[in-house]
DNA sequence: ACGTGAAACCAACAGTTGTTATATTAAACG
DNA sequence: CGTTTAATATAACAACTGTTGGTTTCACGT
């Protein structure tokens, strides 16, 4: 071992190192140089836990991926209905700063993922999971009678998670445009005349 | 000048030369290098037109941006009502091959943005002009009467900009669930059931 | 107390990058 | 014809890249 003062990295905290450098200076500039200097270490400590520059990029990737759907699941726990789905934005919208680095992350990575096959199937996953959860909470809203039989729940699936990530996309580029409460106005504007339910609670804020 | 075989080459067909390598292999291995060698030529063609790489690429952005707003004004001449918005989003929505490229650069340029500003800039530029346009028929039909005066225009034409962009995006990642009908399906759907506005013509294909 | 091996360091390599300066070409003009 | 000059070619530079291999450190089990 080595590290005079400070206990032995983990691949974990090399990847989270490398988000810290995407989000400073660009992928782009994540050089495996710059990470290992981000942990006040040498390129040593990157080469030995991945093989790779790819394997840890992809393993950021996943990572990220990872706590994106640890966040869903813990914000839907304990809700039900509609309000499901409104939880499930509530991670997925770029609403406070940590949805916001997650944001720039994921879009930093699209780029490379154009031409990356692994990186891409990366991202499909989350879509894939994404788009799953909403069905599932549709589908039970139809059998519950909650929203109109007519609500294709696969299509509506879709068509929220484009909402969503072009509201995330647009807010990266504009943020001014998309505050939190006219992210909130936009997509309660369309579950309400889309699905025909209207908010319980008063007020835009969170739930 | 020189070049036996061929006249010479403008600013405009090295930035078009960009597009193609940024398509084949990826913004991250679109060199000076690579360009020139796109155009059968030399690194001097582009050191020539350009004083910088940073000077291409915001000239290669930029021109991809002019591309699009011109296609917009084209494809929404000669209509009007509903179908003026509907045929912006004709050009938007990644439809066909041509649409489909332009997403697939533009989002290539999206990771860099993140930490270039002229860059930014100029990726606002495009999503202020499209949200312009939106926002400018939605008044127009509230006053006419077509769609209800509680239609706010400008948050609507937030939501649409967030709607388009995000299939786009969709798309290029999950090309398969968001086939060309689908896409028509999904704004149709929205514009219908939030605008009060259906289809005049049957099917789901473009008008 | 001592070896064993995990964890990190360090140096070097070959390749690529953007940039700059200089040389070469050929078309246009007088 | 000769000159000029826009357009391209060429060559070289220093900086940076990912990757490899050898070396050092130090915690732990015996």
């Amino acid at each position: 071992m080595a590290r005079v003062a400070g206990r032995t990295l983990t691949r974990e905290e090399v990847a989270e190192a490398a988000w810290r450098v995407i989000l400073r200076d660009g992928l782009h500039n994540a050089s495996i140089r710059a990470i290992a200097k981000e942990l006040d270490a040498t390129t040593g400590v990157v080469t030995y836990h991945f093989h790779d520059k790819a394997e840890l990029l992809l393993f950021a990737l996943d990572r990220l991926g990872g706590a994106i759907v640890r966040n869903m699941d813990a914000a839907q726990a304990g809700s039900t209905g509609i309000e499901r789905i409104r939880r499930i934005l509530r991670t997925t919208l770029p609403l406070g700063p940590q949805e916001v680095s997650g944001w720039r992350l994921w879009i930093s990575f699209v780029g490379l993922a154009m031409s990356n096959k692994k990186l891409r199937e990366e991202h499909q996953r989350r879509l894939d999971i994404l788009n799953e959860r909403f069905e599932i909470e549709l589908r039970a809203l139809v059998r519950s009678g909650e929203i109109p039989v007519a609500i294709d729940p696969a299509q509506e699936a879709d068509a929220l998670v484009a909402l969503s990530d072009g509201i995330g996309l647009g807010y990266l580029l504009r943020p001014k445009a998309y505050p939190a409460e006219k992210q909130w106005a936009i997509v309660d504007g369309y579950i309400e005349s889309r699905l025909g339910v209207s908010r319980v609670a008063r007020g835009a804020a969170r739930p």
